[in-house]
DNA sequence: GATCATTTGTTCGTATACGAATGATGTTGC
DNA sequence: GCAACATCATTCGTATACGAACAAATGATC
């Protein structure tokens, strides 16, 4: 049925309206898996993209309250609490209360931490190199122009 | 130590080499968590980006094993099971045992499942519009491509 | 200075993510 | 036909993610 109708214009040939591969949302997550592929495989010791945006952003700012470093880090306060615990049972973060606000929980980096963040930076910045490695420098800069706006 | 020790160039302002907002991971990562809030907001229904992924692929190419669904979402083997359970058991989705190899596992929509693509698929295309809202369209073309080369 | 709103942190529940190990099934080479 | 290999699916363990509900501490207001 529906066949040879009329030879006007015939039905349409239902191509879908949606298409998963050109969603700005798929093509996001795919780079992003890429990226989370190269970070993993480069970072040397053994980090999460996340927990190492924790020691890197407590290297960056010094010690704060846990949920500031959430915020700093895009992490829920949930998401935060859970890196901070694994970082502080491996011994690269602690915490302690805050004694100007009884509501703050003060996370600062061990030695081991900063010893860690140190070594760990410049492996941090080779992943972030060829993260872009498909990109000549123009293109890199344009790039981040455009995400920013997404933020 | 090294202080004052040569008029020349002096100690280096010490700033860190790292920054995490400038790294493209971490911009990614914003990116995709806008995105995620803005989906959340204007889905419609009750789905997560990732559930919506597998409906949209199988909407667009019909029935699939398990596993190719899971390569063509860009999904982990555990995780596409994950969503399929999950689909399954709120009836968007049914899975039968394919009659040509015994190993896979076929999944195909139900027709409540068709309806809530057919349904959904207005939203999914506000969400990437909304996504992409601040820039124009110059802009957005470039950024794809962009992207596209990074996948 | 008592009340109310805010901020901080914890916990729970659900849903991705993905590496690794395992077992069942297919395919290929010989 | 069978041995080596690849593919498919399941399961386990660990680590994000985040909404929601809760309690403690602080700040604002009158």
């Amino acid at each position: 049925m529906g066949r040879g109708v009329s030879p006007k214009r015939a039905v349409k040939p239902a191509r879908p309206s949606y298409i998963l591969d050109e969603q700005i949302g798929f093509i996001l997550r795919q780079v992003w898996q890429r990226h989370a592929t190269i970070f993993a495989r480069e970072i040397g010791i053994n980090l999460t993209p996340t927990q190492w945006a924790a020691l890197a952003k407590l290297a960056e700012t010094g010690p704060c309250s846990q949920n500031l470093l959430g915020r700093l880090t895009a992490m829920d306060v949930a998401t935060i609490k859970g890196v901070i615990d694994r970082l502080t049972a491996r011994g690269l973060t602690e915490t302690s209360p805050d004694p100007e606000d009884g509501r703050r929980l003060l996370v600062s980096l061990t030695r081991a931490g900063q010893q860690l963040a140190e070594k760990a930076a410049p492996n941090a910045l080779a992943i972030t190199r060829e993260t872009l490695a498909p990109l000549d420098a123009k293109e890199r800069e344009t790039l981040i122009a455009l995400l920013d706006k997404l933020r």
